[in-house]
Order: structure tokens, then sequence, then C-alpha cells
RNA sequence: GCCCCCGUCGUCUAGCGGCCUAGGACACUGCCCUCUCAAGGCGGAGAUCGUGGGUUCGAAACCCAUCGGGGGUACCA
């Protein structure tokens, strides 16, 4: 079985067209197959360089491998459309020849106004099938005043046609539904119905999952098929993906490219596993691993209805797939981020990457998004910059002095510097002087870690060494006084 | 307008005629744990399965209608 993902790269990969590529890479790999990748790259205006770049690396980015495709070639090629125009136009000429399409010399002008006309008297605004009519002598005519004509697709008048889509169901589409299209433009060039399905039959796909925006383009599509005399594939059409108004997913929701989750530090694994969780799921488990995935995924399961995109469960599932890395997988992942915050260097030094992976385990169950570990990461990198609120709040407290001062010259003579030993020192000072745990301990989150929030505070210490703890404690003393 | 498709807790889903007084997950919430924040553990609230008719001994599941939503109706993809 042939599988392929069509991307048209025109910016950013959207998310709810990599979802659709995501299930037919599945698919393939459930059974085995191939998976092909095809840029549907014909729209010149929209179409750039760069974006094909980065839509490529974005696939892979995510785990998508492809069999056959771009960089890779294949017994199918070419793999950009672009480079297929002429097989698609010799396709189309064919069509005309053998009679299944006609010429057609209706200017855009006069097809806009007849629409407009029609639309205003209640008619329905399809193409009349006019040229169709025209004598071989009429045609010969405008051929001979140089006319302008593009080639429309024959559709039978009568009858209809039934398919069966393996996520939808059967669909039954009557004939007069359907007008006469256009499949090659005045100047030649194929349209994408033509391009598609020439495509498809080429390289031998046996199996369409696209989004469901496609879902009545398929009656033209197994026409084209048959009249090209071959095997239409079996179709499956995947609903789309909406925002939380229930609308088509869009910028206005937030990040909608896959480049923006990238960027946002989520885990590709995570990514992954949500979208294919969105329009389909299992009974038992919701964290799926990639060989979970390929084992249990089935297309006919798919949900023929829209799923709403949930950034909470994303985030969560995130977190949960930064709990499963280890300490060495988390410190590679958070480095590009503190690199980013200027807190290391790009890349990072032998001194840096070690106080990072000291971190590392402390930083791991706290954050959701890579991202989130600059503010944990901060006080390990740079002189601390005490937060306005967290003072206010916290030191202004009449216990802090003495707190602070018991605990200079207890960790002052500390012999042993590690994170038991601190504790040790001061929870002593605590039950001295009778101090709830929290009260006791949260001025040193403020003077050490800058912050109400952050990483466990004796580990902090103990990591900081001594020296850098009793001044960060001195500097926080002489702000009180 | 016409055509096609869709409709289970706020959200993602399980469900494929009796196991459903509808299960799980996210979010929300109570308690526990606890040096902050998280994480984790144990609970809670939340869906008369869009609505109205049928079919059946029995329906969330099948049929019809209705309402709501989405898509298409291009010399776009």
């Amino acid at each position: 079985m042939r599988f392929r993902a069509a991307p048209a790269p025109s910016g950013e990969l959207h998310v709810g067209n990599v979802r659709t590529f995501l299930f037919n890479w599945l698919c393939a790999r459930h059974v085995g197959g191939v998976f092909i990748l095809r840029i549907e790259d014909t729209d010149r205006a929209r179409f750039t360089e760069e974006a094909y770049l980065s839509a490529l690396e974005d696939l892979r980015w995510i785990g998508l491998d492809w069999d056959e495709g771009p960089e890779i070639g294949g017994t199918f090629g070419p793999y950009r459309q672009s480079e297929r125009a002429e097989m698609h136009r010799n396709a189309g000429m064919r069509l005309l020849e053998m009679g299944a399409a006609y010429r057609c010399f209706c200017t855009a002008v006069e097809l806009d106004e007849r629409r407009k006309q029609a639309m205003s008297e209640g008619r329905k605004p399809g193409y009349d099938s006019r040229c169709d009519q025209l004598t071989e002598s009429q045609i010969a005519a405008n051929m001979q005043n140089d006319l302008q004509w593009t080639v429309r697709f024959r559709v039978p008048k009568q009858g209809s046609l039934t398919f069966d889509d393996l996520v939808v169901g059967s669909v039954t589409v009557d004939h007069s539904q359907i007008d006469d299209f256009v499949i090659l433009r005045s100047d030649g060039s194929p349209l994408y119905q033509l391009g598609v399905v020439v495509d498809d039959a080429e390289m031998q796909i046996t199996h369409v999952v696209r989004g469901d925006d496609h879902l009545s383009n398929v009656p033209k599509q197994i026409l084209l098929h048959q009249a090209l005399g071959a095997e239409p594939p079996i179709f499956a059409h995947v609903p789309q993906v909406f925002g939380p108004d229930r609308k088509p997913l869009s910028k206005r929701h937030g990040s909608t490219s896959i480049g923006e989750f990238r960027n946002g530090g989520y885990l590709p694994e995570a990514l992954f596993n949500y979208l294919v969780l969105l329009g389909w799921g299992t009974a038992a488990d919701t964290i799926l691993t990639r060989a979970d995935l390929v084992r249990l995924f089935d297309i006919e399961h798919v949900h023929a209805s829209p799923a709403m995109f949930d950034f909470k469960k994303l985030d969560w599932m995130n977190g949960e797939y930064i709990r499963m890395l280890d300490d060495e997988e988390i410190s590679r992942g958070i480095e590009p981020w503190l690199a980013r915050a200027k807190l290391v260097g790009v890349p990072a030094t032998e001194e840096q990457r070690e106080m990072i992976s000291k971190i590392a385990p402390l930083i791991r169950s706290r954050i959701k998004k890579l991202d989130e570990s600059v503010h944990y990461a901060r006080p390990f990198f740079e002189e601390v910059a005490i937060e306005q609120v967290a003072f206010e709040k916290v030191m202004r407290e009449p216990h802090v002095l003495e707190l602070l001062d018991r605990a200079t010259e207890a960790l002052g003579s500390a012999e042993i510097w590690d994170a038991s030993h601190i504790e040790e020192a001061l929870r002593a000072i605590q039950t001295a002087m009778d101090l709830k745990p929290k009260t006791a301990f949260m001025p040193f989150y403020v003077a050490v870690e800058g912050s109400t929030v952050g990483a466990p505070v004796f580990d902090a210490m103990a990591i900081l060494g001594k020296q850098t703890t009793l001044d960060r404690i001195a500097i926080a003393r002489s702000l009180l006084v």
C-alpha cells in the first residue's frame, strides 16, 4: 500500500495539515507500506523556496521520514509538482483528444459575469457547458481567430457517483452537481484537480488520506482517474482542526505552525502524540509513543467530526514527556533556551554544561515547556536580581533579619557543604526560632534565587557553593537596613 | 440558493443493540505529601449521548425529520 503527504508550502506548515501527514505516515508504517512525500508547489505566486526547505525541516523534526520524495528520490519522481507540469499537460491534452474533455472559449470575465447573474437570479452558479455545444467549424473558426481557450473535463449529465470513504463512510453525489471543470488553463498550465490525479495515478498511490476540505473534490477526481484509465485510490478524509471558537484553527487562536511549537519549547514526540489524539483515541492510554501509535493506529476509527485544539492538554502532555526524559536529555533540551536567554554561550562551555547537568534534575518536574527552564536556571548563571513583589511580600516580615543573621553564622561555619547538611543547619534555626517551615525558608528563596518560585533552595545552595550563598544572603540583608 | 459532511461531560475521547444508573484523559476542585513552585497519591463535581419522532423486549448505538456547525459550488490548492 502506498500513502502520500502532499504539502503546499506557502508559509509555515500548519499543525492541522501535519496531523493528516501523521495519519498517512502511521497508516503506512502500520501496514508496512510506503510513505511518499510530494511537494505541491504549482502555485508559483505563493510558493517560496524558503518555505519548502523549512517544511522539510519541520517534517523531520516531528519525526516523519519518507520512503520516496524530495532529497531522497524514488522510482516515481520527480516529487515536486512543478517539475511534473509537462506530464500533467500531456494528460490533459490526451483527455481532449480522447473526447473526454473539450475546448472552452469563454473568458474569465464572461464566466464571472454569468456567475454573478445566476446568483442574483437565484440560479445555480455553475458552468453551463455551452462550449460543449460548439460545432467543429465554430471551434476551427475560434482557433483561427486566435481566441484563448481552456480545457474542460466533460462530466456525465446523468446518474450519480458513490464512493466509500474510510473515515466519512459512503458518500453519494449526483453528477448534475458537478460542473464541467477546467483542467488546463489558457496558458496550458494544469489545475490542481488534474495535477493530483495524474500524480496519484503515476505514483501508484493506493490510499489518499487528507483534510475533509477536499471531500467534495473526490467525485471529480474519481471521474478523472477513470477517464485516464487508472484505478481510483481509496479515500480517507479527516476533519479539520478547530480553534476554541469552533472555527478552523488559525493564527488568531495562537500558535498554528510546527515552527511555532518547536520554538515554544515543545517536544516533537509530545506534539506528535497530541496531534494523533485529535480525532482518534483508544480506550486505554493517552500517552502513546511513536511505536505504540504505529501499532495501534487505525484510520477507520478516526472521527468524522472536527476536533478542537486544546493548548492546555498539549502543555500537560508536553510536561509528561519532559518528565520521561533522563538527566542527559533534559540538559541537552534546555541548553538552547538558556543560550537564547544569554545565560550560557553558543555552544555552552564545559563549565556551563556541568552546571546545566546539575540543575537539570531539579527542573524536570517543574516545567511543562522547555523555555520555562530559563526562570529556574537563571540564578545559577547570573547575579540575582530580586523580584520586587517577592521582596515586599517575604523580606519585610519581622523575623527575617534575625533569620538571615543566624543562617549566615550557621552556614558560615559549615564544614560539609551539601544539601542535607544545609537543610540540617537551617532546620535547626527554624526550630530554635519556632517558625513554620515555609516562613523560615521562604526568605532564602528570595535571597538566593530572587523569587518565591525556584529550584529547591537547599539543593540550589549546595550547587551554588558556600561563598555565593553567603554573598547573596549578605546582599539581601543589606537591603533590609 | 443548491450539494456533501458532521453532532457523547467545558475540551479530546471510549462506545460499534443489552457489560452504560455512559468509562478514561485534560481543565476545574477538595484532601494528603511538602523547604517554594511543581510533580505525585486519594477523592469530587461535570454528558437525560443536539432536539423530536419511530424500529426493537431493549438504543448513545439502527431509520426518519428537525435544529445547529463545517466544507464545496474558481482559468486557488
